[in-house]
RNA sequence: GCGACCGUAGCUCAGUCGGUUAGAGCGCCGGUUUGUGGUACCGGAGGUCGCGGGUUCGGAUCCCGUCGGUCGCCCCA
């Protein structure tokens, strides 16, 4: 018989068991809690989404888009696309939903992203990230509460110390299209120095010229027109009033004036969370203002701002969290005692006391289990106990063991 | 799409100027101790050396190809 070929998981994928597990939850969990004290509301959106979605909303140009999305037709002819991100799903739910009428909306949702790209550090084709978005408010307000929460997440997870908030502004419609024919403008005329990768970028996505590692690219990014000299008065009062704010609340922030987002929706307030310990990927959290992005999709303008974390890219991050552990495990001796505790451990869980069982092997190995399983007590309970109505409870780290009568077991685990 | 490095036990790795039967630590199973974990000691199981071809008396070791992984470029969280 020919030999069974276990299937390899699929590129760019993970399964994550003990410690990265935990790192992954502690992540969510942390922001999980977060949110709440800062009211976004928990939202959930499909993982498929019919492709235009995507495609209106990024720009048609950007690589996410022409080469990265995992897009297949479904049995019925339609195109479909499985998430790339969060904010295009979010927003198509916002006007198909008629969420209009809960306006401004503060949102908060994690789950997985596909994206078909070359796996390394910190980058995966299914990769989790952690989002936040508040839809409708058009006040520079929203993005400083955006931010503070943020930043708060950042500081709770304990992730702030090596992590810089970059701040910068895209200006509005306006000021946009001036500053980016200024920036083509002073491109071209240096085009033969440039870099032959920011030399196609320059047909491209000229803006991001401004960020490139190139040496060669560095002087001539450097000297490139500010956005300052472009911005209309309206935008820099807007952005003075975002880092008003964020100096109010204590968030500590650089202005990064060669600051540009991937994405093509982008206006006003950009901005990343960086750091230098993640190799190639420094980019921890990233966010701005879309306010054209509803009309892209066919819905009124309405302004927004949001942000997204790497899950992954935090978890590596974060100090490695306590391992998981329990109260109680028991270890029954023998056939009857096998039995009871059946009852005995869900009387313990009906009280809300985390408990395991140890069911194989002898003493030695079930006592075995419970150190393994980080228990506080081991419960025994062989034929003398059960004969008595007691158990021998045995506190792990002391190792001091006592006779609890099981009417008392669960005050005595605690 | 491009480039570099790496594939040896369940895991982390040693072994490679070509030469008996391929090793270690951890983990796993059993024992010292048939009702007592964490530390210790003894024993055991476990390997197509990623796969295919070539050179050679002889290949885990050298060469070519291929698949897989890692990191970097592009792009991006």
């Amino acid at each position: 018989m020919a030999k069974i070929e276990t299937p390899r998981p699929v590129r760019g994928t993970q399964d994550m068991l003990g410690e990265t597990a935990d790192r992954f939850t502690h992540v969510v969990e942390t922001f999980e809690r977060v949110r709440r004290l800062y009211g976004f509301r928990r939202v959930e959106t499909p993982v498929i989404e019919p492709t235009a979605v995507f495609a209106r909303s990024l720009g048609e140009t950007t690589d996410v888009v022409s080469k990265e999305m995992y897009s297949f037709e479904d049995r019925g002819g339609d195109s479909i696309t499985l998430r790339p991100e969060f904010t295009a799903g979010v927003c198509r739910a916002f006007l198909t939903e008629g969420w209009q009428q809960f306006a401004p909306l503060k949102l908060a949702t994690h789950g997985p992203l596909f994206r078909y790209e070359r796996p390394q550090k910190g980058r995966y084709r299914q990769f989790h990230q952690i989002d936040a978005e508040i839809i409708g408010a058009g006040e520079p307000g929203a993005d400083v509460e955006l931010l503070v929460f943020a930043d708060q997440v950042l500081r709770e997870l304990g992730v702030s110390d090596g992590v810089t908030l970059r701040l910068n502004t895209l200006g509005d419609g306006g000021t946009r299209i001036a500053w980016r024919s200024a920036l083509i403008e002073y491109f071209s005329d240096h085009r033969a120095d440039l870099s032959e990768d920011s030399q196609e970028r320059l047909e491209k996505n000229p803006l991001r010229i401004l960020d490139s590692k190139d040496p060669r690219d560095r002087p001539i990014a450097d000297a490139a027109p500010d956005i300052d000299t472009y911005i209309t008065d309206e935008a820099r009062d807007f952005f003075g009033s975002v880092t008003e704010g964020l100096n109010v609340a204590g968030v500590q922030w650089v202005r990064d004036s060669r600051l540009v987002r991937g994405l093509d929706y982008y206006r006003h307030t950009a901005f990343e969370f960086v750091t230098d310990r993640l190799g190639a990927q420094g980019t921890v959290l990233g966010g701005g203002r879309y306010d054209g992005l509803m009309e892209s999709l066919g819905g009124h303008p309405t302004p927004a701002v949001g942000w997204a974390a790497g899950i992954e890219r935090l978890a590596m991050l974060i100090d490695c969290p306590a391992a998981p552990s329990v109260n109680a495990v028991l270890v029954p001796l023998g056939e009857a005692a096998e039995l009871a505790a059946i009852g005995i451990i869900a009387t313990l869980r009906h009280a809300g006391i985390s408990a395991d069982l140890a069911f194989k092997g002898n003493m030695k190995k079930r006592m075995q289990k419970a150190n393994d399983l980080g228990a506080r007590f081991a419960i025994i309970i062989g034929d003398d106990e059960l004969a008595k109505g007691v158990a021998s409870v045995k506190n792990l780290s002391t190792g001091a063991q006592d006779e609890v009568s099981l009417a008392n077991l669960v005050s005595a685990v605690v």
